[in-house]
DNA sequence: CTGAAAGCGCTAACAG
DNA sequence: CTGTTAGCGCTTTCAG
């Protein structure tokens, strides 16, 4: 009965059915049992049948560490965002789960609150459990630091990384995914002089790259357009929504004539705000956001924004990683198309 | 060398150091390396830190799997839910991956989608992966089901089971979380009474616990206030906001003076469809929803609901399960208090 | 205080 | 087609 011998025959506590259980009740070996179980070729058809139902018997699970360890891969992928609560995460990590599962690869979730502490240690984690691959969205730690962190566990990025002077322009030529924040921004501003607005200010969000890239495009665009712009502070996350008083104050005393705001759950709080205040989109002060989350388009006024296929992020996010895990090297970076989705709270004036 | 001897020494591909590789460079035994990693009250303060630092010089991350496969608890956790992209359970991952982290757990993230064969395969496979337990939120599997799927891994149940005839009544005396649905109703019916409301009808919800809960104390009490009753179909989740047109113009017809809905996505989105159409909450039909999402309380009318703690429900999910682990028995089941808050899609006539 | 040896449950060589 | 043997990387007796 090999080492196993000195096993308690007839144990209290309940114990899960290992190979060599499966393997004695079926009168084969483990090996055949292993092999049996996963398929193998070279199996008789009469002996995988009847170690499927021994094994059916005794509610065998193969014990997925232990074949990991003497294998290759876990068949586990990690997945760090900043806070699954928020909509727009919420969605891409529904997406990358969906995708990994149908691929039969299983996810584990860290949030990490946009703290690189927190970012750190989820990495080691992820590391720890040794995940064939990582996707990591939003993050604020510089790529360089997050591969290193988990080398060489290939990570796929979205929406770019930490911003610290000019960090973001140098995007990773592979492994990466973002979204169109130039343009999203671009049309926005076009589609605001369009309908007459002359003076537009940039509400700020948190020291990411699509932050960045969407405030200073935003800036810029709006410059050559002859619009003259301001810029107001982050007022928090979907956290938040009704702690947004001080810089809603501000805009009520400069009343700028449109606000472009750095995505729709801020966009949606400051609508409140104002709101609490009297003030109405788009009479009062143009409203538009980023993302079209789902309750963008049920608010009222229903609101303009710049769509992303945020499922679609989730997605490619996995298989560009798949790709990766296949080939060993990642795919070429890629970058995603968004919609301008114009509705209520913006109007010619 | 030990058994080691006919690796390669020069490996082309990158390897991750081995607790072995710590051993020799700071010239001890791995058994030592692994005591002095954990902090083991029977190693040297010289010895720990040499090795300390043999260990961060060659970034050794320690393997989870290997050590789990001989000592016991693999330190993770699965967590099962319909859809994290709903607010609702994005909330509550989110709570729960926060608590299980802070206590040195990982997170195995699953999407059910309300589906029971994909809850059935997310629940194997958290059993191959020997997740020390799970927390299972709006299953469509019975308790009993989940657990002898799992069986021994303890399993925290979420907001009830699968609702076949009387099934729901018999809830668990153990390892079970709900909140106060029949309370939570009771005091809806009663706001919409002391409004004025006459004729009220209840849109469903999935067939799940909480729906039938708050669908049969919603038409008990209303009869019990001699209030006319109806029940609307279940229009469909986050993702078809826009698709309740038929459930819609039905109602449009039967012009009820209140509608009590299952959750708050389905009641916004039926205030969105309802200005579709030219009606306004509260003054054409009053709208209650039930959870308080964040998104509740900046919708415009802001929408009257009952709030449930979805962050402490996630929180408690994990606690339970922590104390399970622990004691090895599943803490007594537990009811969260709920609370009406009244906003502005209800009002006196 | 430290080390040698024996596995955790499984799969991948090698035989036959 | 099937079985035997050796580990995967770590922790845990049991000896010093």
């Amino acid at each position: 009965m090999s080492r196993q011998g000195n096993r308690r025959e007839s144990p209290l506590v309940e114990r899960r059915a290992r190979l060599e259980d499966v393997a004695r009740l079926a009168s084969v070996s483990p090996t055949t049992v292993s092999r049996a179980l996963r398929n193998d070729a070279r199996i008789s058809e009469s002996t995988r049948v009847s170690v499927q139902h021994a094994a059916n018997q005794l509610g065998y699970i193969p014990d997925a560490r232990a074949s990991s360890l003497r294998g290759r891969a876990t068949g586990t992928i990690g997945l760090l965002l900043p806070d699954v609560a928020d909509p727009m995460h919420g969605q891409i990590a529904m997406a990358v789960e969906q995708a990994a599962s149908a691929q039969g690869y299983t996810v584990l979730l860290a949030n990490g609150f946009s703290d690189p502490v927190q970012e750190r240690q989820a990495l080691q984690v992820f590391a720890a459990q040794r995940t064939d691959g990582i996707v990591l969205v939003g993050s604020m730690l510089s790529p360089q630091e997050a591969n290193a962190l988990v080398r060489p566990c290939p990570v796929v990025l979205v929406g770019g990384e930490n911003v610290s002077l000019a960090g973001y322009k140098n995007e990773p030529p592979t492994g990466s995914i973002r979204v169109d924040d130039i343009r999203g921004i671009e049309a926005v501003v076009e589609h605001l002089r369009a309908c007459g607005y002359r003076r537009v200010a940039y509400v700020n969000g948190p020291d990411l790259a699509s932050n960045v890239t969407r405030r200073d495009t935003a800036l810029r665009s709006l410059a050559n357009a002859g619009i003259s712009s301001a810029l107001y502070g982050y007022p928090g996350g979907v956290e938040s929504l009704g702690a947004l008083n001080a810089t809603v104050d501000t805009m009520v005393e400069d009343r700028p004539h449109a606000l472009i705001c750095y995505d729709d759950v801020t966009a949606l709080g400051i609508m409140d705000a104002l709101r609490s205040r009297g003030l109405r989109a788009p009479d009062d002060i143009a409203l538009v956001g980023f993302d079209d989350i789902p309750f963008a388009g049920v608010a009222n006024p229903r609101l303009t924004t710049v769509a992303q296929p945020s499922e679609e992020v989730g997605r490619s996010a996995f298989s560009m990683l798949l790709a990766g895990l296949k080939t060993g090297e990642l795919p070429p970076s890629i970058m995603l198309p968004v919609r301008l989705i114009v509705r209520e709270s913006t109007i010619a004036i």
